[in-house]
DNA sequence: CGAGCCCGCGCG
DNA sequence: AAAGCGCGCGGGCTCG
């Protein structure tokens, strides 16, 4: 059973009821945002699916009312799999010219700098006005729902919508919650790497004392370290022979420069990326809300826009601690891509040399290689298709000790290579490559092609053939997360905090409205990383539900094919404390 | 003055 | 000259 809704707070909702096949089975009724909440409230627990345009738009107004859903549909996630998919190739969706339902994500209406997300109405926009009627958003699912029934694999396409869709839910309710961060802490880590804050423009103290040191050790009064071209110069005019500013290359040289020139690049990256303008810019009342675009990465990773959510240095993790009385669960799944690498492949020996231990030191075991850092960097390398230096000196022991998997990254590099399509395990195909890819190779297999041409060709050639080889796993790898999360989702929803209010806050901080206020939640997902913050006595439950997930993730996409997938999984007050 | 590029570097 | 994948973001810098 389904429930379209269309519209939004700022007009009207509209909630249609549609039978199993899509098909409208009652009346279609507009319903103001309290009476929403109050269907969702009464029918949710049916076993409804909420179909809806975009999930980021459509599911805050829920939240913001203290409650949640169980599943929805999101139809714009899912009309860019089933149009690009190579399992519905054939389809009327795939085929249709271009329609609103290609156009990227609207703009996200979720809080940012200086609004907090309880005191704005989300889901008003400018062009909610211009919407088409709901019969588009109608057709559009039945088109989906017909694309997913006639193609050749039905089965792994709906877990991949669902999975896709219940990522969206996932991704609005993280938003929602926020990742606890508090200011105070933060304020201290870069006070004790940095000096004491200063206003934005000026250097502080430890920055200013690094860079006097590298002007009188380059002898150059004028210098700016923040200018990779001035700083270039200036390194060559005092006889480094480097081309280029990267702390890798400095890394190298022999000169009293080097050390202070170091110290100053990591220090200024602090201040620049996550110093105090960035903490005053994205924590709002100790928590940090980065806004997450499921399916944001072709390859069906998320991406995220604004704070740098994807990128939260080492350094300045200490500043995540869970709320009083409460504990954070990280877990990261081991070695993920490689076992990926190895299910796709149904590669039992490289299964097996990852069965109840590290797979890096399970390659070791088998005498592939002799040390785990050369097991890691040889799988690297068969995942991103290295070909020189010692990870690809290694990769000729792989492909002896694991055919059928390095098979399969070769199959998928050239058909990359080829401009043809490769998928993931659920059905997401990789994009073809763009037109001045064809072009160039049209160009080069011409009869008057230049040598040029040629070897251009090929350069392009094998750069798209390295993204396709990393695709399937990368992509598949991506899913197995999805499934995980939904997982974790489903089995916290049988906890219950114990009663009474939440613990966040102190005295006179506004407290929002939460579904989240007693109950173990999602905070935080990366990749192949999650962190639950829960009531500290649930912390050992959810545990077990996050491991059995992982497992339950390994099942929905490999079946029995038998490939671990384990966790390090711990429970800590700071993130600082995780790995 | 803003748009858009490159560089460099943080994360998986 | 050849080159391991995928991201986001800030700063410098050039150009219009």
């Amino acid at each position: 059973m389904y429930i379209l809704v269309t519209g939004s707070p700022s007009e009207r909702i509209r909630v249609r009821e549609l039978d199993s096949a899509g098909v409208p089975a009652g009346v279609d009724r507009v319903l103001s945002t309290a009476q929403f909440r109050a269907l969702v409230q009464e029918r949710d627990q049916d076993g409804v699916r909420w179909v809806w345009e975009d999930t980021a738009r459509s599911y805050p107004v829920v939240l913001r009312g203290s409650i949640r859903v169980q599943r929805c549909h999101d139809l714009r996630l899912c009309h860019a799999i089933l149009r690009n998919s190579a399992l519905t190739g054939g389809s009327a969706l795939a085929n249709a010219p271009a329609s609103r339902w290609d156009a990227p994500a609207a703009a996200a209406p979720v809080e940012s700098r200086g609004t907090t997300l309880f005191d704005m109405d989300l889901g008003v926009s400018e062009d909610d006005r211009s919407e088409p009627a709901d019969d588009d958003a109608l057709a559009e699912f039945q088109a989906q729902l017909q694309a997913v029934r006639a193609s050749a694999d039905p089965g792994r396409l709906r877990l991949l919508l669902a999975a896709e869709s219940v990522g969206a839910l996932i991704a609005a309710e993280m938003q929602f919650a926020g990742l606890p961060w508090r200011s105070a802490i933060h304020d201290s880590l870069l006070t004790a790497e940095l000096g004491p804050r200063v206003a934005a423009g000026i250097r502080p103290a430890r920055l200013e004392e690094l860079a006097v040191r590298i002007r009188t050790e380059l002898g150059d009064r004028e210098v700016n370290p923040d200018s990779p071209p001035d700083l270039l110069r200036a390194l060559n005019r005092a006889g480094l022979a480097v081309a280029t500013t990267r702390a890798w290359e400095l890394e190298k040289l022999e000169h009293p420069v080097i050390e202070p020139l170091l110290r100053y690049k990591k220090l200024s990256r602090l201040l620049a990326a996550n110093g105090w303008f960035w903490m005053e810019s994205w924590i709002i009342d100790d928590r940090f809300h980065p806004e997450y675009l499921p399916g944001g990465v072709v390859t069906g990773r998320w991406a995220t826009r604004g704070g740098g959510a994807l990128q939260l240095p080492k350094q300045i993790r200490g500043a995540v601690v869970a709320d009083p009385g409460w504990s954070f669960v990280v877990a990261d799944a081991a070695q993920l891509e490689p076992r990926i690498l190895a299910a796709l492949s149904t590669d039992t020996a490289m299964a097996a040399a990852g069965r109840g231990t590290d797979l890096y030191a399970g390659i070791v075991a088998s005498g592939v290689v002799e040390t785990r850092a050369h097991a890691k960097v040889a799988m690297l390398g068969a995942m991103y298709g290295a070909t020189s230096g010692e990870s690809g000196r290694l990769l000729p022991r792989l492909a002896r000790a694991y055919p059928r998997a390095l098979a399969l990254t070769e199959a998928a590099a050239r058909a990359g290579e080829r401009g043809d399509v490769v998928s993931t395990r659920l059905g997401r195909s990789s994009p073809r490559p763009g037109v001045d890819w064809q072009d160039d190779q049209a160009r080069a297999s011409e009869a008057g092609a230049s040598p040029a041409d040629e070897r251009r060709a090929r350069s392009q050639a094998r750069d798209w053939g390295r993204f396709t080889r990393n695709f399937i796993v990368q992509g598949s790898a991506a899913e197995w997360a999805l499934c995980w999360m939904a997982e974790i989702r489903k089995g916290l929803r049988t906890l219950t905090g114990p009663p009474g209010p939440a613990a966040r806050g102190g005295a006179g901080t506004r407290t929002p409205p939460s579904p989240f206020a007693d109950t173990p939640h999602l905070v935080f997902f990366l990749h192949d990383e999650v962190i639950v913050h829960t009531p500290a006595a649930l912390a050992g439950e959810v545990s077990r539900i996050v491991t059995e997930a992982a497992s339950t993730a390994g099942r929905l996409l490999f079946g029995d094919f038998p490939v671990d997938f384990p966790l390090t999984c711990v429970v800590v007050d700071s993130y600082a404390d995780a790995k």
